[in-house]
DNA sequence: AGATAAATGTTATGATGTAACATTGACAAT
DNA sequence: ATTGTCAATGTTACATCATAACATTTATCT
């Protein structure tokens, strides 16, 4: 339990300076927690597609992965990379950013959430902060008009802090 | 002012049950008005493609529009269905759904909102609803964390409550 | 070892979206 | 009326994103 704790409940992670060697070891470290502890099974390109995903500071298209995967020496066919992804993605390990049809790896994974993404339209970098399932104005006006809700996507583009330091426009 | 003045400001049209046709003809009025307005041109392809999103009970795909102006007797290449949506979309007359690459058009034309909708897995139907711009947790946070928003994408993918009395699962 | 389910390999194709450049049409200025 | 200009449309050709379908291999259980 203790060693799927994740460091740090801070949101927007991406966007503050971290060390970001730690914090993909320790994600991955959760990722094989969790694998293990639900009988799932991080293979080699699961695990390779994930640490793609962990080191790179901006979300990475599928064919992005594929050809790294291809770099590293695996089968490169399109639904190797989709099939990862798909595996990464229902497992919470991973999720899916509509906008831009790209892929992040989740920071609190193992935890049931609502994914909410910050895009920056300058450095490309996406930061994933998240709301409680079951709070939150979407779910408030479900509620009111009855509608069940299964899944949500919430993403804002724009300009992250940095990006407004470096050229205030 | 008043010519633009829309039904209804209750939230989530599409699931409840109204004079669709009278709702599409003050739409198309209300783009009318606006582009008459604004200086903007509502030629004979956007005013088709606004037509065709107004009269349907879920949102289209591109290629769908594209086959429909072909239909009627408008050229069919990507781009004018593209283009057409480019410009519905810019000016508020039409929004995109990311999760399923589809548009609807916009039931509040002209006031600056940001939208948010709710997906209907079953019978496909998406509903409208929105935000004060500035007001909701998605701009609690990205004022929180510095970020600059310039737009959002608020969806929720579920069952609406039609379909849960019709068959309850 | 043999059964079986999951995962991977492979081919082919489908679906979605855009760059680039040619042509036409609207409209203002002279 | 003619011409300049810019917006809109026409057209070709691709680029990008994603999945169906079926064959083969690998893991795991009994």
């Amino acid at each position: 339990m203790s060693s799927r704790k994740v460091q740090s409940e801070l949101p927007a992670r991406a966007f503050r300076v971290h060390d970001h060697e730690e914090c993909s070891r320790s994600l991955m470290d959760a990722a094989h927690s969790i694998c293990a502890e639900r009988g799932l099974r991080l293979t080699p390109v699961r695990e390779k597609v994930l640490e793609l995903l962990l080191k790179s500071h901006a979300p990475l298209g599928a064919y992005v992965i594929l050809s790294e995967l291809a770099v590293a020496g695996f089968r490169a066919q399109p639904p190797v990379a989709y099939r990862a992804l798909e595996f990464l993605v229902e497992n919470g390990f991973a999720h899916r950013i509509e906008k831009i049809n790209a892929f992040v790896a989740c920071n609190q994974p193992g935890e049931g959430h609502a994914p909410v993404f910050m895009i920056c339209n300058d450095c490309g970098q996406v930061a994933e902060t998240s709301e409680k399932i079951g709070s939150g104005s979407l779910d408030l006006t479900a509620r009111a008009i009855g509608f069940d809700i299964q899944h949500t996507v919430v993403e804002a583009q724009g300009r992250c802090a940095g990006c407004r330091e470096r050229a205030p426009l």
